[in-house]
DNA sequence: TTGAAAGCGATACCAC
DNA sequence: GTGGTATCGCTTTCAA
């Protein structure tokens, strides 16, 4: 940017050094040097050391920008999360971007705050970088995000929810499946009352309503519900559970929209002397153990976020290097587990 | 979801459109355009709407890698956490991105999972895309990660700690001086046991080493450790206590270094039907309130993690801005927090 | 196996 | 206020 001082003692370069400098240092042209860091194998042995030497020598840090912009390649991957601070959300991106990290990529991270119009506007901005792919989280989409994302002509990999008509690729599981089964197993259980504590989650909504649309056809209309806004918290867990047993909810069932949600609830339960799960069961949400051997088992809803950020990673991955993948659509389903009673 | 159908005659362009051609369709020359987009106070309205409709028609998407390779500006923020899971980081990262991008940079999130020598090749990688600033947790790096980060010439900050010596910028608080004000509150109420529920973390170490080095002198050597590994969880915090309850602690206080073990905890204490805090009390670190009106209050450590995020991100900016930024160790603070007893 | 030349898409600098 | 020209640092294509 300045070059104000005379320089040359090496050390302090003003101007950083380039491939150039790095090349005549090693007695190559440009071109060779860019083979060694990107094609090692198609140069010979001897100029490869002899440059790789340069390299280390100058402290060369190679400028993916100029790369990216003589590629068409950024290397760069966006990824937009409703929020980035729930550790649902943190955890898929967590493997998510060390596999793509593996891969060579890098990951840009962007918070949509659960909106539509927010995802939109961050879709415009994150696009500007060029990504050579994008991770979505959710199936919903404005018109105009999907006509930037059609625009731009990159792989997009839609996460957490499921459909048959993905942009592109999706991977994740029903969440009405998840609401059913829930509620399928509530009824087989016997449980008389029945509550909710549910976040204000686009996803959570979903499972919420194929849950109450199974409890009514077998006849149980009066379910407590207690929504609690995003993001969510311990102490929502508990406020929320503590409305709930306000309320009567003094024995029963409760269907926690998450793990954190749960724990929260959890504590308030035993803080009032109620016995789980004989007097309150409680389902949450998530793939966390919150007992250990010492404590009252719970019920959970399990799924492998691990999973879902590793294969929407890989599904990327596969299509950079022009293999044939032809899952548009990766199931990668839920258990329903009931943890033993001690 | 789909949109199939032949759309506009102009869609589906091989070819991104470029800045270039909105010029063309303006009628004006590149500069322009490019002058409408960054300083769009130096064109005359007439032009400006102008281009402004070009922009609209081609659906143009300003490329950053050109823009960057030229005004050698990124617009790139690289920042690194050691676990993009735990939440405090989390959070941190959230308010300092959004800060970032209403100042018009991306983030570049990078993970070191707590290790010196992952941190340092994550450096070397993400210096690739030439940010224009960088986030740090902690103050400690390796001598090599120091040289690029000198060499790389950006603004730096470093984060959750302090120290009279920062690279540049530094945004936090001592962990030293939350260990010595725990350890001075539990003597002065008197407790007779003493534990430490703590995390393999190397800033929650240094709680910890001050906090014994004060009850030492205080004459207390008796202390109970239980040390969960990272990330911590619920659970984590379940076993460790369990771990220390099993042990016979049955009474006194305990030192939490996270609420997520906190929380824990105290399922884990309750469940045993033991009362909080008469039996057994609990000190928290974060800024999570656990307990709802109806559950027993805790004291904590409260510190402001959004204020950490936001500070890191005003003295980027500042700096990219070039005002004069003389505070160069910005100490965020703490407050010990004794929530009171219903 | 290596190199020369021609961009990639934008901005800086200096005229007009 | 507006435009020409010269880069920015790297990769692509095609020769040698």
């Amino acid at each position: 940017m300045q070059s104000s001082p005379p320089e040359n003692n090496r050390t302090r370069a003003t101007r950083s050094v380039t491939l150039d400098d790095v090349a005549k240092l090693a007695g190559v042209s440009p071109i060779t040097v860019s083979r060694v860091l990107n094609h090692p194998d198609k140069v010979a042995v001897k100029t490869l050391e002899k440059v790789q030497k340069a390299i280390a020598l100058t402290g060369y840090v190679p400028n993916m920008l100029a790369g990216g912009l003589a590629s068409k390649r950024s290397r760069l991957i966006a990824a937009i999360v409703p929020s980035i601070a729930n550790s649902v959300y943190a955890e898929t991106i967590k493997f998510f971007s060390e596999r793509m990290r593996d891969a060579g990529y890098q990951v840009l991270l962007g918070e949509s705050g659960h909106k539509q119009e927010q995802e939109e506007s961050l879709i415009a901005t994150i696009l500007r970088s060029r990504p050579d792919g994008i991770f979505l989280t959710g199936i919903n989409h404005s018109p105009q995000a999907k006509k930037m994302l059609f625009a731009a002509n990159i792989p997009v990999v839609e996460t957490w929810d499921i459909t048959p008509t993905p942009l592109d690729v999706v991977v994740g599981f029903s969440h009405q499946d998840v609401g059913r089964a829930v509620a399928e197993y509530f009824v087989d259980k016997g449980f008389e009352r029945i509550g909710i504590l549910s976040a204000e989650d686009h996803r959570a909504q979903l499972r919420q309503q194929s849950f109450l649309k199974v409890l009514e056809r077998k006849g149980k209309t009066d379910v407590s519900i207690s929504t609690v806004p995003v993001p969510t918290s311990f102490l929502a867990g508990r406020i929320g559970m503590a409305r709930l047993l306000d309320e009567g909810f003094i024995d029963g069932a409760v269907f926690s929209s998450s793990d954190t949600l749960a724990q929260g609830a959890l504590a308030e339960i035993q803080s009032r002397g109620l016995e789980i799960p004989r007097q309150i069961a409680l389902v949450g949400f998530g793939d966390q153990p919150y007992a250990a051997h010492t404590v009252p088992p719970l019920t959970t809803v399990k799924f492998d976020r691990a999973l879902i950020g590793q294969k929407a990673a890989d599904a990327l991955i596969s299509r950079f290097n022009n293999e044939k993948f032809d899952q548009k659509i990766v199931d990668v389903g839920f258990q329903l587990i009931e943890r033993q009673t001690t």
